[in-house]
DNA sequence: CTGTTATGAACCGATAGTGAACCAATCTAT
DNA sequence: ATAGATTGGTTCACTATCGGTTCATAACAG
């Protein structure tokens, strides 16, 4: 039989990473190699080994680390997000903001609808694309502000945040036009009706209908 | 070994930033070098981490400043969700999850409804409180990853992060029973009939009877 | 014998920190 | 208005510490 002493390295090593013994970044080789009783190119091996299986990142340099990385992280959930496709994104806007619509109708102050109607007319009004799109967001922005729900606000601040990074901003210009621009605002006022009338389910009913407007505009059909 | 000191210096930095240390301009690098026995080109490589990730900006000739917190940017809106109502958590909760069954129904895989009912299981059979617990969340967790609408499921972690935080943990001990405990194995039993069937509008009311019973336990009434 | 594994050593290239010099923008005091 | 001090920006040579690679050698199992 061979010694097999890589192998045994590796499984102690494991076990000392799971241990929380090192934080991060793991002892150099030589030093390991020294703390084992064995030669680097052997500590190497058992490194290589926790380094295919993802345990371990390597870098020329600076050290060795253990991958870590908490999945269930804060961070580690927004740089997941950051790749949300445009379908998935349309999905959840479609179950959230004719429900902020319905609650808006119910809850906003008459202090809170003039500023959604003041925000509907600055973007019919608006004569550039820039601007529209601006205020569109703003109406979109302020509908939810009314919502009363903290949450579903912030919820809406994320997805005005991935929205406004790479992959979209090409596609919002690409499916763009003045006749949309157009069918935007008599949607946009169908919803502002419906809210000033106090119809919580009308207004979520207009949500609805003018958001599948924008997913067929955005994602082609 | 290269010890990488500029990553602890950035630490404590930040973390004396946040504590206010600085009202606006913190100290010079030099001085910075001085107090932290570290050449300035180290200092120099700390503060670009925080100019980086937008906690610092630098004006030559005037001194480095904390920047102004942007109200939109990821880490804003993070920490304004840490203060979310339960009652408002749970109204998107009410909105979120019976969609999620409903994709589920309809978008799962027969080896992640396996999973789904693996979790149902191994909570109906678990002893002590905080393991139902945790199988209570990995049954609703599977039934997110079933919908197949990956920005879906990140939403819900962020709800998991957020909901093991601080003010809910009090609330879910106190809101508890071993009665609430079969109920809510009942009520799972039924969401799980339901997927397995794939009869989306039923997953959906199932669903959503469920968390109206948390609803009920949670925010008392 | 052959093939695998470990050894020990040397050398490479990448990265971090040091210390110092000099530049350019800005502010302050005269 | 001008001169000098202050501050961040840039570059450089140098050192030390890492991982990456290679190779000759020894030990051992089949």
């Amino acid at each position: 039989m061979p010694k097999l002493v890589a192998g045994d390295i590796a499984t102690a090593l494991r076990k000392r990473i799971s241990s929380g013994e090192w934080e991060d970044r793991i002892p150099p080789e030589r030093d390991l190699a020294g703390e084992f009783g064995v030669a680097r190119n052997t500590v190497r091996r058992a490194v290589g080994l926790l380094e295919e299986d993802g345990t371990l990142v390597r870098q020329v340099g600076r050290g060795t680390f253990v991958a870590a990385a908490d999945p269930n992280s804060m961070p580690a959930v927004f740089a997941r997000m950051e790749g949300t496709s445009p379908a998935d994104m349309m999905e959840i806007r479609l179950l959230l903001e004719p429900a902020a619509a319905g609650f808006a109708a119910t809850n906003a102050s008459a202090g809170e609808l003039n500023a959604v109607r003041d925000a509907y007319q600055t973007a019919c009004e608006a004569t550039d694309m820039p601007e529209f799109e601006h205020w569109d967001a703003e109406f979109h922005h302020r509908i939810f502000a009314c919502s009363r729900n903290e949450f579903l606000k912030e919820l809406h601040n994320l997805m005005r945040i991935l929205r406004n990074q790479s992959p979209w901003f090409e596609m919002k210009k690409r499916s763009f036009s003045e006749e949309r621009r157009q069918t935007y605002c008599v949607e946009h006022e169908a919803i502002l009706d419906r809210l000033l009338r106090r119809d919580p389910e009308g207004a979520r009913a207009a949500m609805l209908a003018h958001l599948q407007t924008v997913a067929r505009n955005l994602l082609g059909r």
